[in-house]
DNA sequence: CCCATTCGGTATCTGTGGCAACATATTGAC
DNA sequence: GTCAATATGTTGCCACAGATACCGAATGGG
């Protein structure tokens, strides 16, 4: 497959651009080793990670069918080894019609599928407007994930209350109380739904 | 390419379920004619709706490469002719290789990731606490999309403030004193930024 | 022209959740 | 075991935005 894409193969070392915002767009990048950090300069010009990349991981994959122009900027977290895939070369036809096209291409459709759906989940703990609300929601999502009461976090407190996007004592108040009222049970990264069918009246 | 991919059309009456929320899927939906209601049952059972898909619009797109099964019901809102294309056609090769195929999954590419950088872009707009702050961020974003300081927005005050999840009454006040300090003057859908250094210091 | 309806601006009141600060628990290194 | 560092629980205060209600302006149909 790679003899087919012909990609191009980059090193770099800790601390060097990739990309930056606004120069055209070479080809989505996948880290075959080390980390890259994504960068976004916000109005105000100072530069705001957005994510680390680790090996694996790839970059760009959302703009490349959308700008001709990196929408962030890309510096080496650590020493790495990067692949960059030009876009047209993904979709265009392939003169061995080999397999491995069809494979790629259905990888990234799954990657960029995964990566909305992700957003949309977040989008609707965002657009609900309580404390309470949102864990509900949280809760009964894993709850139908690992169908067991007894859920088990893999997030702390502060990763939570982020990703929720409220803080970190707010929803520790609100959990506190969610026990206080019998609702549920919790334990550092372990919590114990008591009573579902009241969880489900609460969301939203 | 129709006799290539051989999707399969049907038509359906006003009312009638084209797919149930958990039934196995078939394939992305193409509304040729007619509007599709995209509705997801909630924790509390009731369907909510979630989005119109007019003629030419796609629904299914997300989850054909992620879920077996659909993650929402869609019934038509009108009398209405509708495309089926199975996933695995769509990336699966084609014995004649054609350059439609390449085509579609191009198009396939760029509407998810369009898509996915919209709900990116909603949930940047969430993360902002503050009504100012939110405020300055879409009127900057439409500023950079339009090039000039007279603004014209394409969606009246509810619309807006759906979209950045607020209320429309903050958010006129918010306006309100944003005029009274000078920074900017509006008219119904127009909206003239007056000091764009001091909203960008604003954001966030 | 009038009326109904939608849309937008404004005021008051209230409640929620952010913030800051502190107390306690957990973890891990030495 | 001791200690430091981090994670978690708790509290009081208060600003900000939501809810509601009302009014004027714009729009559109008869």
């Amino acid at each position: 497959m790679l003899g087919c894409l012909q990609p191009r193969i980059e090193h770099h070392e800790k601390g060097e651009m990739l990309a930056l915002q606004g120069d055209p767009f070479q080809g989505i990048g996948c880290v075959l080793q080390g980390q890259v950090a994504v960068l976004k300069e916000n109005y105000a010009g100072e530069r705001v990670l957005l994510t680390l990349v680790g090996e694996g991981g790839l970059f760009g994959e959302m703009a490349a069918f959308t700008t001709p122009q990196w929408p962030a900027t890309v510096q080496a977290a650590e020493d790495c080894t990067v692949l960059f895939l030009p876009p047209e070369k993904i979709t265009g036809s392939c003169a061995n019609s080999c397999a491995w096209h069809a494979k790629l291409t259905t990888n990234l459709l799954r990657v960029l599928s995964r990566k909305a759906l992700l957003l949309n989940r977040k989008l609707e703990y965002a657009a609900i407007k309580t404390m309470r609300g949102k864990l509900c929601a949280f809760l009964l999502d894993v709850y139908a994930q690992q169908r067991s009461p007894m859920l088990n976090l893999d997030m702390n407190r502060n990763e939570l209350a982020d990703y929720l996007g409220v803080s970190r004592p707010s929803m520790s108040r609100e959990m506190g109380r969610m026990r206080d009222e019998g609702l549920i049970d919790f334990h550092l990264s372990t919590v114990r739904l008591k009573q579902i069918d009241k969880l489900k009246e609460m969301v939203e």
